[in-house]
RNA sequence: GAACUAAGUUGGAUGGUCGCGCAUUGUCACGCCGAAAGGUAGCAGUGUGAGGAAAGUCCGUGCUUCACAGGGCAGGAUAGCUGAUAACGUCAGCCAGAGGCGACUCUCGGGAAAGUGCAACAGAAAAUUACCGCCCUUGGCUUAUAGCUAAUGGUAAGGAUGAAAACGCGAGGUAAGAGCUCACGAUAUUCUAUGGUAACAUAGAGUAGGUGUAAACCCUAUCUGAAGCAACACCGUGUAUGGAAAUUUUAUUUGCCCGAUAAGGCUUUUGCCGUUUCCAUGGGUGGCACGCAUUAUUGCGGAGCCUUGUGGUGACACAAGGCAAAGAUAGAUGACCGUCGAAUACAGAACACGGCUUAUAGAUUUAGUUCACUU
RNA sequence: CUGGGUAUAGCGCAGUUGGUAGCGCGCUACCUUGGGGUGGUAGAGGCCGUGGGUUCAAAUCCCGCUACUCAGA
């Protein structure tokens, strides 16, 4: 599942702002419900409802290689948990990197992704 | 065998599953655009996909735009010599100086006699030195061929200091002294000769004693228009995006509540869409991934890369053959599991190239030096 | 991409025509007070961000690096 990125600033603040937030030990997500949905639905393909994401990583967690292994283990773990369970759509979903990600293993990251989105509601049973 | 010196190379490989960017081929019932043909998103296949420093941004160059009659000043940069190079503050060889037993390494290496400034403390004095001392002459006093004292002058031998004190040492010389003179030696500089393209070296002759600092101002010689891919070109328009406010709180019915109707709409209802007003910000494509021409094969061009050969001590040059496929735009190379295993370092392209600087685990090649031992 | 600035005591700052580093607050001890505060006296605390160089001598001059920070397109 390819994701739309989130690319403007204010989107990002209102997310922090207005958004749902759960802290885990490596990541920090939120999530708050996506205003445009219908839109970006209408321009997809498929029509279908789209989850914007973004990644937030900031300067203090390293280098420029290390901050680019921090993204792709975080997209590997919103893939692998995406494809594990039926996520609702339609939502802005910021994820903010900690100190921790620098050492952790996808694993990780997918087991607190996973229990973000189960204590935000974010899973279909 | 140990300790070193110099120059290099490499910077994991491989199998499976899942996943990403770009190029290209195919497909496209359904989605979007279009009258249609078709295109596009998507899907499938194939190819390809980050370094030696991609980093720092310290120099140079291409490229782009702006400025521009010519010359000079100011400002900036460079600083032994010769060469290499598109160019450079880079590189090579050499010279001089410094370090090391040695292989070898290091050096912002012009000018202090064009001028100005500065040299704390200490010391008489830090630059055309006279405080003490030494000495001649004159005067005064006394215990009178001498001593004490005062003044004019001579002097740079001796004098606590300091980073640095007017070349060192000996002899002559003198009232006392002094490169004042001489011998030996050191330094600087000029001329001549020899060698070298030159820096410079060696030898001879002459001259000098005017400390240090130019990474203080400065002087000399040479070079120098400015800005940068967020450059710039094209397309586009008051459209697009964001923020704030208003539009949901009134009217009718009723004593009040509930409910109903109307005044934009929706229902994921502290909201959203739409509309109005005010404020703010600008978008897309190319540049850009070898270029140009060509329908294409292909041809031409280029500071491109690799291999071989030739020339050169070397930097490098020339010739032949071959190869040229990262191109993102919130930013693509990853994750997991195996195997080999030392794979554990530093670290992520953002217009491109040549250098410099800084970071760097491990593996490995070549040449050489010193020491020890054995033969 | 380009061009600046800062780094000095626990904190905030001075000090750069080179000569051996201070101020305020804070800290410690003592005095003052019945006690505290205020006030007074004395004191401690510095590899001047870091690595080199020039110089007799460097916080200061020159070069490299690190961190923070500002501005412009």
């Amino acid at each position: 599942m390819k994701h739309i990125a989130i690319s403007e600033n204010h989107l990002y603040s209102k997310t922090y702002a207005k958004g749902q937030k759960f802290v885990g030990k490596n990541v920090i997500v939120y999530v708050l419900r996506d205003l445009k949905a219908k839109k970006l639905m209408n321009a997809h393909p498929q029509r279908e409802y789209v989850n914007r994401v973004g990644l937030t990583v900031s300067k203090k967690l390293g280098k420029a290689h290390i901050r680019n292994r921090v993204k792709r283990i975080l997209r590997e773990g919103l893939r692998q948990t995406e494809k594990k369970y039926e996520t609702k759509k339609g939502n802005l979903i910021v994820l903010v990197a900690r100190q921790a990600c620098v050492l952790a293993k996808t694993q990780d990251i997918a087991c607190d992704i996973e229990r973000a989105f189960k204590a935000l509601n974010l899973i279909n049973v």
